[in-house]
RNA sequence: GCGGGCGUGGUGGAACCGGUAGACACACAGGACUUAAAAUCCUGAGGGGGUAUCCCCGUGCGGGUUCGACUCCCGCCGCCCGCACCA
């Protein structure tokens, strides 16, 4: 050995050093007038709770890493910052701590920012906004009034989860087995008047974008397929017989089965359906069922459970295709209001809720769809409903129809004819989707620009009034709404008549704010919501990287803004993100006392014998047992503080170490023994340089690799530029843990290069051996330079080269050290490998064939006679099937 | 129930388009260095058999296609995720 020995690398001290050097350069601060082509890359904006958690630092590191490839590569990259900065726990910190949401949100953002500039994320925060700044919440203001005008919201009732402590509107998230997350309190359904947003416009062209998107998880598109809910169906009108009717002469409902309409035996009506309520007026028993009904509520538990249900209102319909038959009206628990008529009729045989109903009350239950293959006289269903393919039956005009033709002839059927008045029988299609409802009755979001004024009705404030500013001087110390409590902030003179008016109380749902950051970015001082132009040069973005937990809301809710921005003259793009990918959470092991309180990993000492690994406490020395690999959360205190981690390795240490092994679009479990390979790795790329300038230092003057290398410093140089390749092809692909893995082959095969004791005696120190090596380490020092950035900065200036590495330009693989001169091929016999041979990469097939026959093994399978067949798959494989 | 995904050593995972299964890492074992430990370096390793050349088995299970299957097809089993009374 003779490198001097060297200091270890110190991340306390060299990380600090860059970052500052990064920010007096502005090295990632970005113009929207520099010529070269774009790229935007962008995270999802965090919510400023105070702290980073590993799951920020593994989602940033991702972006981070493409965003400096993408630069080295020569673009001009967009990667900014912000906070979603608006939100409930800064209202619940205010009532518990008595702290100001605005002021506990500053401090938070004031933390958080310095947790993410300390792991060296190449950001651009000149242009960082917070959604809770006037200077945003403005801006959105202006797009609200936009889309007003344009036709894009809608003021109308809806039925909201009411939380009767708080006083306040909550999220179905928000609602735990039906009791408010905070107060406790059973929640109630209450009908408001809401601002909506109005994404069922869009519903068709949301959902055939997504065929385009193709830089989408297939997964994500499925989910927001299965969210829009597209189904196409008939309108059917079924005349109501005279009697005690509530005045309603017709029923209409939607179906998408109309070819079973034959086998009908029921129609239910939803508990809310207007003509339920009419008819419990002067029934008292339905009025009781339709209580029952709201009673049992809609959480997804009590739904599994729920048995059907229904209530017979004594009004019965005439059949529309049995003639002289009717049906009985019911009132039936599983009916929803919210899609299509709220009305359907029931086919017992054909549909398993139908089926269930019927059995219930008695109802006939009628196959008509026979399934192929079935004898018409012996099929019958008894417990389960057939819906699979088949003939139609039982069922006059339309038998011996498949099920599509009968459906189209069931339409035909119709089309044209009238019941009562209207159309019969109209094609439609219905989706799932709805329209968003975004009034909160909160104080720290962003205020709707209306005023409701007792002449005028509702009136939007005008521009030159925006922005409509929160008040600070606001009070939490009672339930509801702190807007509308405030003294003085809501009374204001209507902006049409001058009378005295009321503002809008309520504020927008925070999935507003985060609908359309990603525009903003773009111009962040733009005095509209946007700079066209800017806009138009970097949308849409090109690779958005986030949590799977996004998947339809903010995902979808973006992608009608982008919609609706386009609409309103705002951006010329329809999809906010061409790229999007999702990326795995953040682990840790569990640990649970004796007594079954949770443990923290420090709290934890681990042992290992042999395989088995033990715990016991660090202070009791008590057992303690190991339990499941979970997400990283407070609960479980199963987390990992970044601010301890980044102390303790340094922050390239922790990107590496969330970079490796886990392909990122999984899980990755945190381990101890995990961060501490991955800090012994930092510290081996340090001593190999170091060993590496050792060694030009000994050997001056022999600098560039010469083409005629051979043997084992020609592999190491096939390498280099083999690793070049992979390593860039992996990061645009986001394979992360495969860069890392061939990062570490490089490395490997360095290490053996730089060391006298390793290396061939004969070559050490020899103008190409220096060469090869300098060349190789080098580029090493490239590859790692956006995974572990400032290590690669100071090995850069260890090695003395100019400028940082952060703008040295991405290195190219020579293509001619890509293929090889002779190749290695494996020899099967009968398809199972029995040795390989090597031969020149130009060798014809005879003398591979050859060579190939001639391999003892093989010889020996073939024990003299000749083979049947020689396959030969060019610089793959030789296979001989005796 | 519907939809999507996954199943490979002790562990995380790799294997491009059907062509050497287990790259790379972690953990483990042995060795070197050290008074000792840590750190570091070297070596080993899918399972079974044999001193060894080498042989057999092996990618959840059972079949199939193919010269050749982790990869494609059929049928199971298990796990994860999403949606869920949407007519």
């Amino acid at each position: 050995m003779t490198a001097k020995s060297v200091e270890r690398y110190n991340p306390r001290v060299e990380e600090p050093r860059w970052q500052r050097l990064w920010e007096e350069r502005q090295s990632f601060v970005v113009s929207n007038d520099d010529p070269r082509p774009r790229y935007y890359v962008l995270e999802m904006f965090p919510y400023p709770s105070g702290r980073i958690h590993m799951g920020h630092v593994r989602n940033y590191t991702m972006g981070d890493v493409l965003a400096r490839y993408k630069r080295a590569r020569g673009f001009n990259v967009l990667h900014p910052m912000g906070w979603d900065a608006f939100g409930l726990p800064a209202e619940n910190a205010a009532i518990e701590r008595g702290v100001h949401p605005g002021t506990w949100t500053r401090q938070n953002i004031a933390a958080m920012k310095a947790q993410l500039k300390a792991i060296g994320l190449g950001l651009d925060w000149s242009r960082e906004i917070a959604t809770c700044d006037v200077a945003y919440y403005h801006q959105q203001q202006k797009l609200f009034l936009d889309f007003l005008e344009a036709g894009l919201v809608a003021r109308k009732q809806s039925k909201v989860n009411w939380d009767p402590v708080d006083m306040t509107v909550l999220a179905n998230e928000q609602v735990i087995d039906g009791r408010g997350w905070r107060s406790g309190a059973p929640v109630e359904q209450r009908e408001l008047t809401q601002w909506f947003l109005k994404v069922s416009d869009y519903s068709e062209a949301l959902l055939e974008a997504l065929d385009g998107l193709d830089g989408w998880p297939e997964k994500v598109r499925v989910m927001q397929r299965n969210w829009i809910g597209r189904s196409e169906g008939l309108r059917l009108l079924f005349e109501v017989l005279p009697g005690a009717s509530a005045g309603a002469t017709s029923i209409e409902v939607f179906t998408t089965r109309p070819d079973t309409i034959f086998g009908a035996s029921f129609i239910a009506l939803s508990p809310d359906h207007p003509l339920a309520a009419r008819l419990a007026e002067s029934d008292g028993a339905l009025r009781d069922f339709i209580a029952e009904c709201h009673r049992q509520g809609t959480a997804t538990e009590v739904i599994e459970k729920a048995e059907k249900h229904g209530h017979f209102t004594g009004l019965r319909v005439r059949h529309p295709v049995r003639d002289g038959e009717t049906l009985p009206v019911y009132v039936a628990n599983f009916v929803l209001m919210d899609y299509g008529t709220g009305a359907i009729f029931g086919c017992p045989a054909h549909d398993q809720r139908d089926l269930d109903f019927a059995r219930r009350y008695g109802l006939p239950v009628l196959p008509v769809v026979l399934p192929e293959g079935a004898d018409p006289a012996a099929f019958a269903v008894e417990d389960e409903a057939y819906t699979g393919p088949g003939t139609i039956y039982n069922s006059g005009f339309l038998d011996g129809l498949a099920i599509e033709a009968a459906k189209a002839r069931i339409a035909a059927h119709f089309g044209g004819r009238e019941v009562d008045g209207r159309p019969q029988g109209v094609v439609e299609v219905n989706y799932r989707l709805r329209d968003w409802g975004i009034s909160r009755q909160r104080y720290w979001g962003c205020p709707i620009p209306v005023v409701h004024c007792e002449v005028c009705g509702t009136v939007p404030v005008p521009h030159k009034d925006l922005p409509v500013v929160l008040p600070d001087d606001v009070s939490f110390d009672r339930p509801g709404n702190p807007l509308d409590h405030h003294p003085t902030w809501k009374h204001v003179a209507c902006p049409r008549c001058g009378g005295p008016a009321q503002r809008e109380t309520d504020t927008m749902d925070t999935f507003v704010d985060s609908s359309w950051y990603y525009a903003r970015f773009t111009a962040p001082g733009a005095a509209g919501p946007t700079d066209r132009a800017a806009a138009d040069a970097w949308l849409p973005v090109d690779q958005y990287i986030g949590g799977i937990e996004h998947a339809i809301l903010h995902l979808l809710y973006s992608r009608f803004f982008a919609r609706a921005m386009h609409k309103t003259g705002h951006v010329s793009v329809d999809e906010p993100f061409r790229g999007l990918f999702t990326q795995g959470m953040v682990t840790h092991e569990t640990y649970k006392s004796g007594s079954g309180e949770w443990l923290a990993p420090e709290d934890v000492v681990l042992e290992a014998s042999g395989e088995t690994r033990t715990a016991r406490h660090a202070e009791t020395g008590a057992p303690v047992a190991i339990g499941a690999i979970e997400k990283m959360s407070k609960s479980k205190k199963n987390v990992v503080d970044p601010d301890e981690i980044v102390a303790t390795y340094g922050a390239d240490t922790a990107r590496w170490f969330m970079l490796s092994d886990s392909p990122p679009e999984r899980d990755v479990q945190w381990t101890e023994a995990g961060i501490e390979g991955a800090g012994r790795f930092l510290q081996r790329v340090w001593k190999l340089v170091h060993e590496s300038i050792g060694v030009f230092e000994r050997f001056p003057g022999a600098v560039a690799p010469s083409v005629l290398e051979e043997g084992e410093l020609l592999e190491v140089r096939r390498l280099t530029h083999r690793t070049v390749a992979r390593v860039g092809e992996d990061i645009e692909a986001l394979r992360f843990n495969r860069a890392v893995a061939h990062i570490y082959e490089l490395a490997n095969g360095l290490s053996r290069l730089a060391s006298e004791e390793t290396a061939p005696a004969a070559m050490f120190g020899t103008a190409g051996h220096v060469g090869v090596l300098r060349e190789g380490i080098e580029r090493l020092v490239q590859l790692l330079a956006p995974m572990m950035p400032h290590l690669a900065e100071s090995c850069w200036a260890a090695l003395g080269k100019d400028g940082i590495v952060a703008d040295a330009p991405w290195p190219e693989a020579d293509p001619g050290l890509l293929v090889e001169a002779s190749i290695v091929l494996p020899v099967q016999v009968n398809g199972k490998r029995r040795g390989e041979i090597s031969v020149p990469v130009d060798a014809s097939q005879a003398t591979i064939e050859k060579e190939a026959l001639s391999l003892e093994a093989v010889s020996r399978m073939l024990g003299g006679s000749a083979p049947k067949k020689v396959i030969i798959v060019p610089n793959r494989i030789v296979n001989v099937v005796v």
